[in-house]
DNA sequence: TCACCTTTGAAGATC
DNA sequence: GATCTTCAAAGGTGA
């Protein structure tokens, strides 16, 4: 089982080169040895710093990585090394077993199969091992001590190499920067194991009737082709050295994985809060990189194409205000549910016929809720790393800082808006869902994945024993409802508020506490309801319909928009 | 063009 | 301390 709780894991980047967090002292223990660590990362942090300030200008700073063979930037680095660990935790967890998708040239982030250290050609590949076990400690890779090949070395020999799998197409220099978003993972040519022929006509996702096992983690972008970086890979050192050798028996072709991107070391310096310094061209660090958390407005609505050279930056004169809108701001970390969305959004899109981010979010809450509690703690467990690096990235950052950042809504009045107030809201008039939502229904529900069956965290949650919440509990009500008024947040006590302010490292069972009163008072006709939802109810999810008083008076509210 | 929608969670703000 | 507010992603939608 790997470790999830107590702060394992926390030392992502215990190894010589990579940086150890310094909390959590537990996990700090078994990488007591990588003090070291810190003092790299304190060396790196002022190189870097050393290297931005003597850069003021972002020009000459892109310029020296043009010409620097080295690995370049790579914009996307920090999506791909948030989603490699996520896979690689999820794979973990989920026992191991990895579909690799051994595809000559396929541009797949490679990720080792945890209990098969071999690759396809029969060769191990122990530098995945080690690299996890060293990278990773939480994931509790099995059989360190027992690899099978003499040729993988400890981890102490191997220590912190990576292999590096550089392209010549990598990411253009003044490509714009990203967000977190998963366009960048959009497959080239799937493997056939993997996808079946159906293609998204539009975004190109494969559609495979067992969505479970294609992560869209791993297509790449052909352009990021092997391009997989370290989840710390932006502590790396970049000084044109590679961050990690090649070990003879580490990934070869056709196995790009692991790509450390040398860049996103960079992006320690940009712990500098934007507002500090002018922001280089397409928000690209000062080092010019970019980091997929700091984000220009002005690029995002220009993400590629036009790019707008330094010069013409700064000469175009723009009113004061609109130069600070422009300022690029450091994104919040996205939270364990966001970060469930960024994984599960494409396959849902590929299961269903939906597009609108909207419906597409209700469902994703929904799977969300029908998580048992182990998988929703791989997410915490992942969101509370985003956080920490976050907070080590950016250590003066708030969330403060970014209000306001979006345009105020028009909820200002709120206050005087009591929860039936509907008319505040609502551009679309009872935006109904179910009907598309359906059409997803037995794609997702046939690899298990109880996709429109919710469960309440509380149930989900409660008891670690308890399975997720199968399509018995689909009456299950949720808080998909139409919100009244504002947010209603946090019906369903999570850890995280349980515990205040503290980021459940893990979520704790909620058995104790009941969701509040509920949300929607609208019943939802049974011909609209989702066929699951009109199933018997389990007893636990009797028990708990009963509880609370929610079965049909409270259906799923798919129906999301207030009728005026 | 851009706010809105919709979800949950984190964190800051407010009472 | 409890509650409220904002933002994070995403992409269609409508003003």
């Amino acid at each position: 089982m790997p470790q999830l709780n107590g702060g394992g894991g926390d030392d992502l980047g215990a190894n010589d080169e990579m940086i150890s967090f310094k909390d959590e002292g537990e996990q700090e223990e078994k990488i007591s040895e990588n003090v070291s660590a810190e003092r790299d990362l304190d060396d790196v942090k002022s190189s870097l710093v050393n290297e931005s300030e003597s850069s003021s200008d972002s020009e000459p700073s892109v310029s020296k990585r043009r010409g620097a063979p080295e690995p370049v930037a790579d914009s996307e680095s920090y999506d791909k090394a948030r989603d490699y660990f996520s896979e690689a935790l999820r794979r973990q967890q989920d026992g191991g077993f990895f579909k690799s998708p051994h595809y000559p040239g396929y541009p797949f982030l490679m990720i080792p199969d945890l209990t098969n250290p071999y690759l396809p050609n029969g060769s191990l590949s122990p530098s995945a091992r080690t690299y996890l076990q060293m990278k990773w400690p939480l994931l509790d890779v099995p059989g360190s001590a027992g690899l099978k090949d003499s040729r993988t070395p400890t981890p102490g020999h191997l220590s912190n190499k990576v292999p590096v799998v550089q392209h010549a197409h990598h990411v253009h220099p003044l490509t714009p920067l990203i967000t977190y978003s998963n366009e960048h993972f959009s497959p080239g040519t799937p493997p056939s194991h993997l996808s079946p022929e159906i293609l998204d006509p539009k975004t190109g996702i494969p559609r495979t009737p067992h969505p479970s096992e294609l992560s869209p983690y791993y297509p790449l972008s052909p352009g990021a082709v092997g391009s997989i970086a370290h989840p710390l890979g932006w502590f790396m050192p970049q000084q044109g050295q590679h961050m990690y050798s090649i070990p003879p028996g580490g990934f070869r072709h056709p196995y790009p994985a692991l790509a450390m991107n040398a860049s996103m070391s960079s992006l320690v310096s940009s712990r500098f809060s934007p507002h500090m310094v002018t922001p280089p061209p397409h928000s690209l660090h000062q080092t010019g990189i970019p980091h997929p958390a700091i984000v220009s407005p002005a690029i995002k609505q220009e993400p590629s194409g036009d790019n707008i050279s330094p010069t013409m930056q700064a000469k175009s004169p723009a009113p004061h205000k609109k130069e600070e809108d422009k300022k690029p701001h450091i994104k919040k970390p996205l939270n364990a549910f966001m970060l469930y969305m960024k994984e599960m959004r494409a396959k849902v899109v590929a299961e269903c016929t939906l597009k609108e981010s909207a419906a597409i979010n209700q469902i994703l809450g929904r799977r969300w809720h029908s998580l048992s509690r182990e998988e929703q703690a791989k997410y915490y467990e992942l969101a509370r790393k985003e956080r920490q690096l976050h907070s080590q990235l950016y250590p003066g950052w708030s969330a403060r800082d970014n209000y306001g950042k979006r345009k105020k809504r028009k909820r200002e009045n709120k206050p005087d808006s009591k929860p039936e107030d509907f008319s505040i809201r609502s551009k679309k008039q009872c935006v109904q869902y179910l009907p598309s939502e359906k059409m997803c229904d037995s794609p997702a529900s046939s690899h298990g994945s109880m996709l429109d069956s919710p469960a309440t965290p509380s149930a989900a949650l409660a008891s670690p024993a308890a399975p997720a919440a199968t399509h018995s509990e689909q009456a299950q009500p949720l808080s998909l409802t139409t919100k009244p008024e504002g947010r209603v947040h946090h019906r369903f006590p999570l850890p995280g508020k349980a515990s205040g302010s503290k980021p459940p490292s893990i979520p704790v069972g909620t058995s104790g506490s009941q969701p509040t009163t509920p949300i929607l008072t609208r019943p939802i006709p049974f011909t609209s309801l989702h066929p699951s939802m009109l199933s018997s109810p389990s007893p636990f999810h009797q028990a708990a319909l009963h509880t609370h008083h929610l079965f049909q008076s409270q259906p799923l509210s798919l129906v999301t928009k207030p009728t005026e």
